[in-house]
DNA sequence: CACGCATGTATCTAGAAGATACATATCTAA
DNA sequence: TTAGATATGTATCTTCTAGATACATGCGTG
């Protein structure tokens, strides 16, 4: 069974920015975290009753608009301890690797263009990923940068990669057109 | 809304090794797709029979034990209009990045246990992807193995990445705990 | 014979994605 | 002034998928 990643990640954004209330929740997961992460109401709203009742957050005490969480003591230790424990290892569909994998039922005409979607995708990928990674450098200083930095680096490096197989896989794809599967394969050796 | 794929993905599967029961179809997903994709019996069952019920699928009049189903010419026909649409970009979010954002909160021990943990992940999974692309040169040729082989190319070229990220984050947290924040920020630049 | 494994069907639970609904306040355009 | 748009805010519902669990049959092994 999955754990329930959403309550820490809630404690992490209270202890970070804390207190803040379900929207701002939502709102710093996606401006913080909006590249590799997200989370919808859906779990916001119920996760923070259930991390309540726990006591792991409690109602902040600061007047104004809305309801705002701050995060408890306990609630650190939890954070801390999900903290610590090693990552699950990443597993995630990819559309455009299945859609490429039966290939062969398309025209090689649809299959550039499906591939013409992935380098475009990666190539906004990048873009965004440069232009985050460039605010954080701002925005951030000392340790929260190295670790901003470090997160950066990778969607970067990851994203770089993409885009350079898609372009490598378009010249593959016009390779199979003009001289058919062998012609294609010697691109790849 | 989010698109339903499991049936996409169970079309295709019927196109390129049908007729097949409901077991040998997750077994071939697994097998074929496994490095990214995957399917539960959960999906499997009742998108058969939503399927048969659309006449996209049906039983397969072939002996022998279980309920193997075939693909229809509608079927293909819905397969066909699925790979020709643009993939969805694709999103996943990373329990590695979300800990190593909020490394902050941990001492570099810890983050250091977590990059290990992250690098032993990168590398566990460019073998099985390089053992993948391996088996499937000898078992596949002309078209189906050129895409067979750019979808192992995608994946090892991230692999890759993530791999040479893991080393030099390694190698900046290193840093970190001999000259600070900008000690690490200098392998960074 | 009992147990483990393989093939096979089926369904349930839980987590997350995304849509929808409702409320209040403020600002802007007609 | 009014209506519509936007922002902040809370809440919940539906849908999709991951993964566990249950049951059944047949075969092989100790």
């Amino acid at each position: 069974m999955r754990e329930k990643t959403t309550r820490f990640v809630l404690l992490g954004a209270l202890a970070a920015a804390g207190p803040l209330t379900g929207f701002d929740l939502r709102r710093w997961v996606g401006a913080e975290l909006g590249a590799f992460w997200s989370e919808s109401f859906g779990q916001i709203y119920p996760g923070l009753r259930e991390l309540q009742a726990e006591g792991l957050v409690a109602a902040a005490d600061r007047g104004g608009e809305g309801k705002p969480y701050r995060i408890t003591p306990a609630g650190r230790a939890a954070l801390l301890a999900w903290l610590s424990r090693s990552p699950r290892p990443e597993r995630a569909r990819s559309e455009l690797l299945a859609k490429l994998h039966f290939g062969r039922f398309l025209g090689t005409e649809s299959v550039r263009a499906l591939l013409e979607a992935a380098r475009r995708h990666a190539s906004e990928r990048l873009e965004s990923v440069q232009a985050e990674a460039e605010a954080l450098a701002q925005r951030t200083t000392g340790e929260e940068r190295v670790f901003a930095q470090l997160t950066s680096e990778r969607l970067l490096s990851v994203a770089r990669a993409e885009l350079a197989w898609a372009e490598r896989a378009l010249r593959t794809v016009e390779a199979l057109e003009a001289g058919g599967p062998d012609a294609a394969l010697a691109t790849l050796a």
